[in-house]
RNA sequence: CGGGGUGUAGCGCAGUCCGGUUAGCGCACCUGCUUUGGGAGCAGGGGGUCCCAGGUUCGAAUCCUGGUACCCCGACCA
């Protein structure tokens, strides 16, 4: 498995082979027997938990609230919305009959023909519908709003072409959906979602990311708007990490959810909806990881700190462990996740390789020698950097080194990111540096045209409208590099998984 | 839906072109002894409808026909 992984490279062209090898034989997930589906296992579930938790809590604090919706829309839903039929159509799952039988023939068990559903029902690709039919009954007035809730669930999109962990058929995520009095408010409560995307991906994550609008031609169907954080992979690819849409009243009008505001008129209700899903586990793997396996953040690691004996007696394992005893319980005491792998059918080596691949921020590794001169040997993942410390205040210096790696692996993907930004002004330079990969800060006429002329040439999209130049220059006005027509400003380019 | 590729032990593969002992290798697994500071060594052992169906042949993992599954590239995609 080492010598396999030491072969591959992070710029690897080939990237799914390196991610598969790297992912299903490191135990996070692997093909199940359902098209373009995963199983989770229980390690990566672990870390989608820590995430689940964590933005639980972020949304909490703005007053969000959790709810269940069902799995099954009723087909005439997905119908009221026409462009978001029309996003969402090509892509369903269709229950038609609720009954199986036996085959009279003998051809084991069939469909029963005659428990067809008078009405299709559509496996939710995302949850609008069946949330504004339902939020049509719950409003009738402005005392009854905002109504902001979150559900975690599964959904499904029958895609052509899957891949692991990014384009799934089923993924888990959140959808938050909100509704709102007015138009101000609405449209905060999708600048703040995106917001706080952008806090969770940057302060837990560690994956620096880009907020911004997205151009009309990339709206989610039936935004008015659509705010997006993009991440930048190692291998010059960009991730769309989550989105935050300004709904406007089109599903309001679509479901008929009106309300009586305080000047006793009918009005339609405003709205948002936002989510995150599985893909997250994608940015976060395909950001950090090396060649020796996963990188895990310490804030998401399942287990942030392994501490591994070498003995060869049972009396020294005994007194090892003696020794370790006070730490780890000093070190959960601290909110510190440790695991003290005592384990003896597994050697020493094995344990090493086995949690780098695992991406354990914080390994100790503690022996006889050690116990002799009171020291301990540190590693930190991110590094491999192994140092032989004093075992004296080792518990501050471990919660010190686990701050340290979840600000060193930021600024690396920072680094990174920034490497691969670039300005460019015409179009022949343009299509040079796309093959290059990473982010591209052009000039855009504003057209649709334009972008799908770009898009069809070099396969490359507007990510996104950053809200934040990374120079003040790129909010200058200039002419598009393909047109020569008017810009107002440097959009974001890049060719994206 | 187009183009390419692959189905052989739990996993990864060789063998197929050019048919011929009992189908082989690595990892994993089991037993024993020695080992344990970077994925241990030696010895022994278990495990196979060679994707499915039909055909050619004295004889098929290998050749032919049909089917099927999966992977990769594209088209598609908040």
């Amino acid at each position: 498995m080492a010598k396999e992984l030491s072969k591959m490279t992070k710029r690897s062209e080939d990237y799914s082979k390196w991610y598969n090898d790297l992912v299903v034989n490191a135990d996070l997930a692997e093909q199940s027997a359902v098209r373009g589906c995963m199983v989770i296992k229980p390690y990566g579930y672990a870390i989608w938990e820590k995430m689940q938790q964590e933005l639980d809590k972020m949304f909490k604090t703005t007053g969000v609230q959790n709810a269940y919706f069902p799995l099954l829309i009723p087909k005439s839903y997905l119908c009221r919305e026409a462009e978001h039929v029309e996003g969402f159509a090509k892509e369903c799952a269709v229950v038609t009959h609720y009954r199986l039988k036996n085959d009279p023939n003998g051809a084991g068990v069939v469909v029963d023909p005659e428990a067809k559903l008078e009405e299709e029902l559509i496996v939710r690709p995302t949850s609008e519908t069946i949330i504004w039919a339902t939020y049509k009954n719950w409003i009738t007035s402005h005392r009854d709003l905002p109504i902001l809730c979150n559900q975690w669930c599964n959904v499904m999109r029958w895609e052509m072409r899957t891949r692991m962990f990014l384009r799934t058929s089923e993924f888990l995520w959140q959808e938050g959906h909100t509704a709102h009095a007015t138009k101000e408010e609405a449209a905060e409560r999708a600048m703040q979602m995106i917001n706080v995307y952008a806090d969770f991906a940057e302060k837990w994550m560690a994956v620096p990311v880009i907020k911004g609008p997205k151009s009309p031609n990339e709206r989610f169907a039936g935004a008015l708007d659509t705010f997006t954080i993009e991440a930048m992979m190692q291998d010059g690819k960009a991730l769309q990490a989550g989105t935050s849409h300004f709904l406007g009243q089109n599903f309001a009008k679509a479901f008929e959810v009106t309300f009586t505001n305080k000047e006793n008129k009918q009005e339609y209700v405003w709205a948002t909806s936002w989510g995150v899903s599985t893909r997250l586990m994608g940015a976060l793997i395909m950001t950090h990881s090396d060649d020796n396996g996963l990188v895990l953040p310490p804030k998401l690691a399942p287990i942030q700190v392994v501490i591994v004996p070498i003995y060869k007696k049972a009396e020294e394992l005994a007194a090892i462990s003696e020794r370790v005893q006070p730490w780890v319980e000093a070190l959960r005491a601290k909110g510190i996740s440790v695991k003290y792998d005592d384990a003896d059918n597994k050697k020493p080596g094995w344990k090493f390789s086995e949690y780098e691949l695992k991406g354990i921020p914080v390994r100790l590794a503690i022996g006889p020698r050690d116990l002799e001169s009171n020291t301990v040997e540190l590693m930190r993942r991110d590094t491999l950097e192994k140092e032989t410390v004093g075992q004296e205040g080792i518990v501050e210096r471990v919660e010190g080194l686990l701050e340290d790696i979840q600000s060193a692996i930021f600024e690396k993907a920072r680094k990174m990111r920034d490497g691969y930004i670039r300005r460019v002004d015409t179009w022949e330079q343009f299509k040079v540096e796309i093959e290059k990969g990473g982010f591209l800060l052009c000039h855009w006429d504003g057209t649709v045209e334009t972008e799908e002329r770009i898009k069809a040439e070099t396969k490359a999209t507007i990510r996104c409208i950053p809200f934040v130049a990374q120079d003040p220059e790129d909010l200058k006005p200039g002419v598009d590099m393909v047109t020569g027509k008017p810009s107002a400003r440097r959009v974001l380019f890049a060719r994206s998984y």
